[in-house]
DNA sequence: CACAAAGTAAAGCGATCGCTATACTTGAGT
DNA sequence: ACTCAAGTATAGCGATCGCTTTACTTTGTG
């Protein structure tokens, strides 16, 4: 035709569009922040124009909602670590403990994605941040589930103080670039287990 | 004179520009972080010209240096807590068990100012980072070296729990947006400095 | 009183931001 | 086959980013 054209031969990604974009967020955000991520960066690792992308969602802040609820339906992003918790193939107490492995060296860069959104949305991004709440308040209640379920003494108590100990180790182990904290968070959190478990047997 | 200027009626701030500028990214980027905080908010804030900035500091990056710079030795600033390790007027083990006192609402909003530049330093601001972890392994040695002075029984265990304890503490309540981890977290801290402490007295 | 240091105002650099608009192409379902 | 939603490419919107530049004014001190 003589509508030029030599052209198309790109033809970028194809249908699931949507999909590539979630991707490419989990990708992106969590390893180079928010605001360090442009949407013209989503769209050229998606292989998505940038129509398309609006399309599916009308702002940046849609889709950084998007990503979180993606992260927490992701069993295999970033976030997966506190999936243990659910894990029906292992004892109430070792679903506890094995919260504490310390993660892998790239996997430990950048902390907790949850809570680095709640960080860089500071005021902005209310949806975001009240998303973030919603989803450390049902990690406590998790914690407190496994360890009634697991038979411990004050179940409340000890799930609480393991929800510090998880995020203190995530977040103290970015900030020195060192997996150390996760030994000693899971160092206490056997002690603490143990204690509440047995107290519960003897008494 | 033909020079116009019937202008000159601002005059902002006058000589002490370094110390404003300071002054005003201690209230900014702690308060919205580093990404959200454009340099011309800075002078604004600081009332100080552009070009003044620029004279005290070659870029945002160093300004950033400069900030956490700042943070570390602003007694009275948002890292304030954890100059209570250094108080002579306490007991080694009331330094310890002060630390977790819960802050007030307004300096909770944001977690520890540290942390949230790491977290927005990602891959870009290398300087930043490093400052953050030496900082951090600093605290580590503090609390040790408090653990120790106040006889504990193994005061590098109980220094490196308590860090994971106070890192948690600050990430969660930001987080969930409440004080209430701090106080799990010093519930769980006094007892294992009690434990520490009374294991040695008993042993 | 002169002078250097420290400051000011304001225009503008190129780049990028989030986002919109126009126009065209593809592909799966009936 | 036809249709139409879903996709493409690309130009550009106004705003802001970090940063530079030019030209001028204040202020403390020798």
């Amino acid at each position: 035709m003589a509508t030029t054209t030599e052209a198309a031969p790109t033809k970028r990604g194809g249908r699931g569009a949507r999909e590539r974009i979630l991707k490419a967020t989990v990708e992106l955000f969590a390893r180079d922040g928010i605001h360090a991520t442009g949407v013209a960066k989503v769209t050229e690792v998606a292989q998505v124009s940038t129509r398309t992308l609006y399309q599916h969602f009308p702002s940046k802040e849609a889709l950084v909602s998007a990503y979180l609820a993606r992260l927490e339906s992701d069993p295999n992003g970033p976030a997966e670590i506190e999936t243990v918790l659910t894990r029906a193939d292992l004892e109430p107490r070792d679903r506890l403990i094995a919260l504490f492995a310390a993660p892998a060296e790239e996997a430990l860069v950048r902390g907790c994605p949850f809570h680095n959104t709640a960080v860089e949305a500071a005021g902005a991004m209310p949806e975001a941040a009240a998303f973030v709440e919603r989803h450390k308040r049902e990690l406590i209640a998790n914690l407190i589930a496994t360890a009634e379920a697991a038979g411990a003494d004050h179940p409340e108590r000890l799930g609480r103080q393991l929800a510090v100990l998880f995020e203190g180790a995530r977040a103290l182990a970015t900030s020195i670039n060192d997996t150390r904290p996760f030994e000693d968070a899971r160092d206490l959190a056997v002690t603490l287990i143990n204690d509440a478990i047995g107290a519960r047997a003897s008494g």
